[in-house]
DNA sequence: ACCCAGGCATTGG
DNA sequence: CCAATGCATGGG
């Protein structure tokens, strides 16, 4: 069934990432297909003219897709907004449709930015999908991400048995076992979300942005801590991250994924 | 055998 | 308040 995204849509470069590092096993890449577990079941996504093709597509898939491929963004806007830039004007054009994704589920999005933390991408592949496989539920070829309660229930070894340090299979479980709503986060403005993930352990101003980024997928979210960030303002602008920020204004979010994408796809 | 990679908490000044 | 340190794995 077709799911209507607006045009333009590269559904293929929009999903780079989940291929670019590794397999993802929660987000798993079929040669043309996305496959993603919803609800425990698999439902696959490719792309069709006007948007991409979902089966199954039903009430719980919908809005799950819709939330995963990013569909809360206004790439119209930006791109009239971008246009007079020097940098983003042409990457606008060279990355037309391109949709940043959107993780859907809070606890999973934490949990893969601790996994990033710090190591190259490569190798957070790599270790989270141990994790998956041994903590989540396979859901035909794809896995569910593990829940909460599940790794409440893991052990630090057997974390650390998988490639964590010792340091993170800690901020994992201990993040797992808080009492923190992190449903209710949604609800609060940009500085609260920021004071309340870096109030956790094991999650600092680095993992709260791109919480706001690939999470909530907030407008003004700009991960200025973030190396790969820094060194595609660098080499495509020339200037720090900290000067760009307010130029970027309000669209500072898909700014970074453009200026992300377009330095690793020149 | 190195060195670095899309951080963070801890320790020491 | 800022600088130094340890962390585990995957690629080059």
């Amino acid at each position: 069934m077709l799911l209507p995204l607006p045009a333009p849509y590269d559904f293929v470069l929009s999903t780079e990432r989940y291929r670019r590092f590794g397999v993802d096993l929660a987000n798993l890449w079929d040669g043309n297909a996305l496959l993603r577990a919803v609800g425990g079941r698999e439902v696959r996504i490719r792309a069709a003219p006007g948007g991409v093709d979902v089966e199954p597509l039903d009430d719980l898939s919908r809005p799950e897709v819709l939330t995963l491929l990013g569909a809360p963004f206004d790439l119209d806007a930006f791109y009239a907004w971008a246009a007079p830039d020097e940098v983003l004007g042409p990457l606008t054009v060279r990355l037309a449709g391109y949709r940043p994704t959107l993780t859907p589920d809070p606890f999973e999005a934490l949990v893969s930015s601790i996994t990033a933390q710090q190591v190259s991408l490569f190798s957070a592949f790599a270790i989270r999908s141990r994790m998956i496989e041994r903590f989540g539920v396979p859901a035909g070829r794809v896995y569910s991400f593990p829940t909460r309660e599940r790794l409440a229930a893991a052990s630090e070894d057997e974390l650390f048995t998988i490639g964590f340090s010792r340091r993170k299979a800690e901020y994992v479980v201990g993040l797992a076992r808080s009492d923190v709503d992190l449903e209710g986060l949604a609800e609060l403005d940009d500085d609260e979300v920021r004071a309340r993930i870096v109030a956790i352990r094991g999650l600092g101003a680095w993992s709260a942005e791109w919480f706001l980024a690939r999470h909530l997928g907030r407008p003004r979210a700009w991960p200025s801590g973030d190396l790969a960030l820094r060194k595609a303002v660098d080499v495509l602008y020339g200037v720090g991250v900290e000067e760009l920020r307010s130029r970027l204004e309000p669209f500072q979010n898909l700014s970074a994924h453009y200026l992300l994408t377009g330095a690793r796809n020149p």
